[in-house]
DNA sequence: GAGGGATTTGACCAAATGGTCAAGATGCAA
DNA sequence: TTGCATCTTGACCATTTGGTCAAATCCCTC
């Protein structure tokens, strides 16, 4: 499989990759269940994999550095995993569940204020507390999507969809300022992912980062304040203020 | 000079990159300047050069695959560059100059809408018309800035800094709301970038790209529309009634 | 505690890749 | 044209790296 001359997915599906975190390495085991050994060395790979992936990309990454992160010897991590491309996949596969989880959540039956600002604080937490994985999914996608670009393609561009339609009803009901949709959608997406990406650009023009808590309520603040009021919307004030 | 491990650049400022880019290969000519063979041959590298590692990263690139590019062997290509890292250098420093561009001209003495409006016109269209740049920038900060981490500490922490002040006093002169400057600069950064860094992405989901001239004009009018109402402002359209 | 599958590893291999070098080709001034 | 510096290249080298394999060790069941 020809991956470094930009090798293009063959069609699998979200359940695919998914799938292939939970299959055995090697069809062991009559039951269809993982070891306690299995379970805990995919585990570690799987993390530092992440580590590894997210700080140098798919090609910067090694896989003597990633079994020796996860406290094994490179054969051992290929007894787990038969390839590389099969430690990036099942890593990818483990954080997209989660990453794109936020957006579920937005609830078309909320106040559009209230569920707006539930959003981009869901997104800043990630980017807080995995900003690894932030990093993994940007660089994935700035080379082209290789491995994902299908669940893009379907999975997500129905949940886009889907959600751009709460927006849209919103508007229609005169709840908010009439935005196009999926750019806010782009727009929450990028601020608020730019703070795990860039964080060392942030670090050395602050001083600071996601990583501390004043920063990163400060960070909430301004960027749901900016974008609520950009569509139009406001935030009740804790002490019941308007601003 | 360990780069996959982790390199830090040894406190080289924005003034000795550029100068990487003019110094002749090994200092032929008695003359200061380029040959003609020189100039061209350099300038096809770096666009080569440019186009592979904002696609590959880094160590995702090759030098055999760059010199291909530019039409040259391997060999003649490291007679131009001494080495990869010199290319990827001399690369950055040819982008980031143009890339840095835009804040400067936001001026002090103008109005707020308009020139937020400018600046963010300015930076969506480097995202259309230099994607590459900006996914090889994207690059380098996401792996810790190896090479440019000075640079960000000092010319453009000043920048910043000098800009935040620009939008400090329009707040303190009552001309928009009060913002913390450096998260709105930030939002500007993360909403334009992204459309270049994730244009993938955003093909996907929409079916364009800012290479769309209609495309890029729809975003750059939702995000100007959502940056500038987000700070209070919003911009006389064009057939003068207010929005 | 014996047997057998599961786990682990070091030795090894082939391909890719950054870089060197000497030799040849080319352009240019006198 | 001649001579010299510039330019170009193929052959070659050392290292890195993804992946294989057979042998050993571990773990669990009977």
């Amino acid at each position: 499989m020809n991956w470094e001359q930009g090798w293009y997915p063959s069609g699998q599906k979200a359940e695919q990759l998914m799938a292939d975190l939970g299959g055995q390495a090697q069809a062991s085991l009559k039951s269809g269940g993982l070891s306690r050994i299995q379970e805990k060395n995919r585990s570690l790979i799987l993390e530092a994999a992440l580590g590894e992936f997210s700080m140098k990309g798919f090609s910067g990454a090694t896989v003597e550095r990633i079994a020796a992160d996860a406290g094994m010897s490179k054969s051992n991590l290929l007894y787990y995993f038969s390839s590389k491309e099969a430690i990036y996949n099942a890593t990818l596969a483990h954080i997209l569940e989660v990453w794109l989880a936020p957006l579920k959540t937005l609830n078309p039956d909320g106040e559009p204020a209230q569920e707006l600002a539930a959003y981009i604080r869901q997104k800043i937490e990630m980017s807080a507390r995995f900003p690894e994985a932030s990093r993994l999914f940007a660089n994935e996608v700035m080379q082209g999507a290789p491995q994902i670009l299908p669940i893009l393609q379907t999975d997500l561009k129905r949940l886009v969809a889907e959600k751009s339609q709460v927006i849209e009803d919103w508007i229609a009901a005169g709840k908010m300022r009439s935005v196009d949709p999926v750019h806010l959608i782009f727009t929450i997406w990028a601020t608020t992912q730019h703070y795990a990406d860039f964080s060392v650009q942030i670090k050395a023009l602050t001083g600071k980062d996601l990583s501390d808590a004043a920063f990163q309520a400060e960070t909430e603040a301004a960027v749901t304040t900016l974008i609520l009021n950009g569509v139009g919307l406001s935030l009740p004030s804790e002490d019941g203020l308007a601003e």
